[in-house]
Parts: C-alpha cells; structure tokens; sequence
DNA sequence: GGCATTAATGCTCAAAAGGAGCATAATATG
DNA sequence: CATATTATGCTCCTTTTGAGCATTAATGCC
C-alpha cells in the first residue's frame, strides 16, 4: 500500500457506560466533566474486560455486575499528542450504588431526551427535532440526497407513533448530529441544544449503549441484573419499560414473563402502597443454564 | 489500584474473517500458515472500519462489501516483544473473488466440521465428541463442577438433534477447547484433532465471526451481499443453508422472503440444470432504505 | 360499614405468524 | 410416453401476539 507508515503508537482507554435504575430512571455514571468514566489498559491485566473490572471497581468501589463489550472507536480526531487514542466502549449494568465523590448518577434521558416515549411522543420531537431535521432535509440542492435524508428521517423519527422502533438510539443521534441539532456537532447551528452534552463523543457512546440494552432486553434476561434480590412484577415492568422509553400492556408483559419462566414466587409480599398487595418474584438463575435462548426465525425442517 | 504501571504500549492488529460462498460452502480466507488476513492499523486511516478497507482493497483486490466489526481481543498472551497486541476482528462479505497468490479460500466447516448439519448430525458428534466432552465432565472430582459442565454440553451439543441451537458456535468452541479436544487448547489431549487448526486463535475468531453471521441474517438482509445480482430462490436458501449449517422448509423459505418484500422478480429464468425452470430474483435494495427491522418481543400498548 | 380508588391477576377472543405437507406445473431424460 | 427433478401455489393446524373485559384484594374517606 503506498503511504504506509508503520504501525501507529497507540494508546487504550476504555470507556465504561455504568447503568442503574432508580425510581424508574435509566441513570449512568458520569463525572463532573460530563464524561463517562475511563481509564487506561493497564499492563498487569489479563484481558480488557478484568482491566475494566479491576479499574471500576477500585474507583467506584463497586463490583460490576453484568459487562459487555460495545464497540471500539479509533477515529483520526481521537488523539492525544503524536499518539492514537483508541477507546473500547463497554456497557455494565450495575443494581445498588455507593458512589465516590467525584461521581454522579445522571438519567440517562436528559442527555437523549427524545428516546423518552413513555409518556407519549416527548415535545421535543415536534417543537425542535421535525422542523430541525426538516430543514436539514431542504437545505441540500441535490434531490437524490434530499430524498434519502427524507427517508432516513422518516425512520429514525417515524411522524406515526406506532411506528416507533425504539432501538435505532444510535441512528436517531447520528442524524441529529449530522443536522447539527446536538452541541457535539461540527457544523452545529446555534440553536443546537438537544439535551444535556456530554465530553468528547462520550454521548454517542451512550447511545451506542442504550441501543445494544434495548435490543438485549428482548431476548435475553439481563434486566434482573439491575433488580433487586426480590421485586414485584410491577417493578419489573417498570424497569423494563424505563430502559426501553416505552409503556407495555400489563397482562401480555406478565404473560411472557411467566411463560418464559424467568420467575418464581417467593411467597411474600410487597410492603403495599395502594391497591392489592403484590407478590414478590425472584428471578430464576436456572434459565441462564437451562437455556441459551437465541430468536429462531429460520423455518427449519424436522 | 496498587501495581499501577501506566499505559501500555500497544499495537493494534486489524484480523478479517473475509467470507465468500462457493458451491453452497462458506468460504474464509486464510493464508498459507492457516491465518486470517490480518494487518496493522497505519496511521493515515481515519477510521478503523476505512483502514481495514483500504488495507483489504490493497491485498486482495477486492473491494469489501458488507464489513461488521466484531469484538476487540487482548488477552495477556497477545504479546509481541514488550509491547501488547490488541486485535480487533471484524467480519467481511464478499460477493465474487480473484485472489492474490498468496491467499486461499477455505471452507469453514474444514475448520469447525461440527457445526454444519444440513446433512444430519456430523459424524464426529457421536463418535469424538460426545465421548470427549463426557470424559472431560467425569474428570472433575466436584459434583457441583461435573454439573454444571453437563449442563453445559447438553445445551451446547444437545442429544436430540431437534435442539440443535444454530447460532451457538461461539459457546461449542470454547467447550471444545476447555476439554481440550482442539489442538489449539492448552492442556490438549493427544487425540485433539478436530477440525482444521488455525493460527493463534483465529479459529476463535472465526467461531465468532458465523455466530454473527448465524444471528444476523434472520432478522438483516445480509444474505444478498453474498449472492450476485440475480439469483433463484433455490440457490438463496442454499446460502443461507450453508451458512446456517441447517436445512430449510423450502415453501415456508419462499413465504418468508415474499412477505419481507426481499426480492422481486427480474423476468428472466434461470439457464436450466434439471426440472422446471426457476425465475430470477434480484434483491430489492429499497427495503434497506424502507425498513430498519428489528426484532420487537416487547408487547407495547397502542 | 359502604363506596370509590388503586393495583394485581385471571381469562377470553381474534389476528398474525410459524410449521408441515399435499398438489400441480414445467422442464429434461431415457 | 413414463420417470425424475425442481419450482410454485395453497391448505390446515398450532403457537404466538395483541387487546381488553372481569374479578380480586387492599387502602382511604364518608
């Protein structure tokens, strides 16, 4: 290959997209400096994943839970000095929280507030984000490139609510970007002001995060692992509802919960707050070895 | 954190599972030492995903299609002099192939012959494996440890072949080799001759390369980056049956890409082999553009 | 106590999706 | 022409989903 230079010194940092839910938020750790907690790969560990235990674990003083691996960016503007910076995005799921001081819980929806659609579409979406996108859409002469902007637009932000695909977190905010709409933005408008920022590109992060936990909840038990011990059925929905930024029909939810078998009463009952006492489930750990569920849309023959 | 050392020096190494279907088998490319393709990330790159590109277009050829990136590996005893090596892996389609001298394309199940069963189940399974995998479980003294590995052969290598989980490649590898019946594991075993070994951990790599791929192509169009233009519909399910390593209900194949709106037809036939003529099909490449599918298992209210 | 309110739970019904297989159509070959 | 081979259309039945009605068990207020 002509140019070729070698190998480029490089430097890991790993950056950690923390989560917990509390009353019903989505929260993830950041530091005063709106970053998501990082650190460098140090050379006494044995893969990244115990680099990123041994590390979150000595600053927040917490034994992570659930961790998954994201996503690894190396781009041209991540540097530092003459070296390369190339950062390994993890996401970890986390139930309590005794936090360091230089710490905060931050709900993760003030930094993408339009991926809120628990309560209806939020008005964000209407007042700033259609108009915004609308005019990014017009302001290209090319009619090829307006129509696929038109498109994209329409799936990110369908104009019909049903047609909400709650897991195109990433898309969403990548438009938004490339619109100028957020204040990460290059070309960003003056009115760019979509949500809390945060450093660097720690908010695509984030949204790379939130996607990849979306998709998860759906085939995989991973939200027990931000319950508690105990909870009612209720509190589970709640959660899951939080993560997805969607509200889900009640009995069909506790439905396939039992179906799947991923609970069993305790036979206790939640302290009340109104209304009929609940059961408190516990989560069943035997399915995380019965099964390796995995979504089967191949019609296979017997 | 005590023992802290700083940043370690790193080298980043891009490898490529380069995937190409011919004759109904999925082909990777190796080297002549039994190596993925794999070069260093050079610093004029603005990203990762173009420097693997550019380096792959310079090799072989060829111009990637499709390109996923699939996981970042830095275990310890990735090390080259006093420097640490970081490998990213990432998972390439390609569609036709000329390849350059020093490249060969290798079927994949010569390396993991237990995955495929579109001809029931691998000889091997019953012959090697199964006696293997039930030794290494009776090796542990613990009863608690002999359960849980039996747990997870069952669900791994299940007896009824009905059970048979496509897209858990990834988990029978790594069984494979704690029970040392590859010839890459550590303390192997002296008839560890499954499949064809590949260098370092590249049949790793692989192994997470089609558990992707298997997951993928149920719920994204990425079967047409493997076919050409125009293709029947016979020779669709046969990609997917090669790289699914399953045989499929050809009618209920066919009512599943007509519903999705996959394809549609061109007018022409195909240049007959044998029985009724089959029409051709090209892939309907709006539907990229259309819909963003994804799985949805949530029951959301209206 | 009686009644409104709030949740938890049980159940039904219809629509959509998935699994299996029968029947027919259109070629090639001997 | 009979046989073999693949393509394609359609039916039937089972499961899974989507929506909503009805009942149960508490609390709080009069």
């Amino acid at each position: 290959m002509p140019g070729k230079l070698g190998p480029t010194p490089v430097e890991i940092e790993l950056n950690a997209v923390i989560v917990a839910v509390r009353d019903n938020e989505p929260c993830i750790l950041i530091d005063p400096a709106m970053a998501l907690p990082s650190g460098p790969f140090e050379t006494g560990h044995r893969t990244l994943e115990q680099g990123l235990r041994d590390w979150a674990e000595a600053k927040g003083g917490q034994r992570l839970g659930y961790v998954e691996q994201l996503y690894t960016f190396a781009d041209k503007d991540r540097t530092t000095g003459h070296s390369r910076m190339v950062s390994i995005g993890y996401l970890a799921l986390l139930r309590a929280a005794v936090l360091s001081a230089d710490a905060v819980w931050s709900p993760w929806y003030h930094h993408l507030p339009w991926e809120d659609y628990r309560d209806d579409v939020p008005r964000i979406t209407s007042k700033i984000i259609f108009p915004g996108l609308s005019e990014w859409k017009n302001a290209s002469a090319d009619p090829l490139v307006r129509r696929t902007r038109s498109q994209r637009v329409e799936i990110a932000f369908p104009k019909d609510k049903r047609l909400w695909n709650e897991e195109l977190v990433l898309q969403r905010y990548e438009l938004l970007w490339e619109a100028g709409l957020v204040a990460e933005a290059q070309p960003k408008k003056e009115t760019a002001a979509l949500g809390l920022p945060m450093a660097h590109d720690h908010r695509r992060i984030l949204a790379t995060a939130i996607a990849r936990l979306r998709a998860k909840i759906k085939y995989r038990p991973v939200v027990f692992e931000l319950m508690s011990d105990t909870f009612t059925l209720l509190q589970l929905q709640n959660t899951v509802e939080a993560l997805a930024g969607l509200r889900l029909h009640k009995q069909n939810f506790r439905r396939l919960v039992n179906a799947q078998g991923l609970v069993e009463e305790t036979g206790a009952y939640a302290a009340v707050t109104a209304g009929r006492p609940a059961k408190l489930f516990a989560f069943r750990r035997k399915v995380l070895m019965e099964r390796a569920v995995a979504g089967t849309k191949l019609s296979r023959t017997s």
